[in-house]
DNA sequence: TTTTATATTTCGAGA
DNA sequence: TCTCGAAGTATAAAA
């Protein structure tokens, strides 16, 4: 890993062209080519950078300023940082990272609500989790007290894909005598107020999932008692 | 902004809970107070941030190491640091950034398209851009040698959701009594399979772009004479 | 390997 | 301010 500090102009061609002005900047290159090239604001997204695979070519440009290439030989793609002036530049050996751990994501979401499908809709049994369809696996098919089916969808957050995938679902599912009528809820920690319209619209009933509390449920060391 | 290369372990609690061991990585700590955690490969986007706005507090843990705790009072979100030993450390005054300046997105291949819409299909011409709807504007909209109307919809990269975005279009613009029948185009630099099945299956035409041609098209000084 | 779905997405435009 | 769509999206899982 490098770090530079400098004053420098950066041009990207690729799928798009991007300019940035000369000003002072941080760039960071990592072991494996690639390059960031970052501002004293914003989020994590650097202001511009190159993607691995790519090379790094130390040049001069014709005035005899530093002049860096980087490129994807595959893409196309090109990076080209001219120099005003370095002001800070270190090396350092990092080694290897052993990775991220995560939790909390959409499939811990359908573990929770697959343990306790009642949170959903009062009555709800699981019938199966990743319920296959021809056109992919449905989260949850469940029964309601009365014995009908009912497809649940999960997402994090609701947004209008969701229940685009979900109507296809049914619409599949609903073919299937065996199993119709089938209705859907669409079940997340958060759903758009567009996404509920269609949702509803579509006589499909949405759940909004309070992951916490499902947590709790789940977990023992949680209860009081 | 400052930068720190230190041997660490990050834990992070908010939308989710995540983990790194302890390893050396690269700190980057910018003005607005945020931080983020590089690795040594990987993408542009670190292993663990904290994203603005957010305080960091340079405290001690009870063994006596380093410890620092970035939160975000409003979401809650908390990463914490705690360091074994800090290799380098520097701080940086960048001053603000200008800023990037783009150019090749789908916005300018909406204006290509519309000054030449008989790429697309002979003979078709624009009625309007941005053509309004009650559940938001078709990018193109057309009419054909016959006089028919065409919906254009148009994506840099052509996916399952814009087929059925133009799905919902013509939905709508058929029920016009003066529209109908209205044909749609999906029109994209690149058209994926499953997009290409679905658009086909329900009578949508698919019309593969060629960006740089386009611009050719548009500029004179592009052409030899 | 290619496709699909998610993301602590981030970012920008419009209402 | 909020909402919605696009991204040089990145990333991981599934086919």
């Amino acid at each position: 890993m490098r770090l530079v500090v400098a004053t420098c102009q950066v041009d990207y061609a690729g799928r798009l062209t991007a300019h940035l002005p000369m000003a002072t900047r941080v760039l960071m290159i990592k072991a494996d080519g690639s390059v960031l090239v970052h501002s004293d604001g914003g989020s994590y997204k650097p202001l511009n950078w190159m993607s691995p695979p790519c090379t790094l070519r130390e040049g001069t440009a014709d005035d005899g300023r530093p002049e860096w290439t980087v490129t994807n030989p595959k893409t196309d793609d090109t990076l080209r940082i001219l120099f005003d002036e370095i002001h800070h530049e270190s090396t350092h050996d990092l080694g290897v990272d052993p990775g991220l751990q995560k939790d909390g994501v959409e499939k811990h979401l359908q573990e929770l609500l697959a343990d306790h499908p009642a949170t959903l809709a009062p009555g709800l049994t699981l019938v199966r989790r990743e319920y296959p369809t021809a056109i992919g696996p449905v989260d949850l098919m469940c029964r309601d007290e009365t014995g009908a089916s009912v497809a649940v969808e999960i997402k994090r957050r609701g947004e209008i894909d969701g229940v685009e995938q979900l109507t296809r679902y049914l619409e599949l599912l609903n073919r299937d005598p065996l199993l119709a009528p089938v209705r859907g809820i669409f079940a997340a920690q958060e759903i758009k107020p567009q996404a509920r319209v269609l949702a509803t619209d579509r006589g499909i009933a949405c759940a909004v999932v309070d992951y916490d509390a499902l947590r709790g449920l789940d977990d023992p060391s949680h209860r009081l008692f």
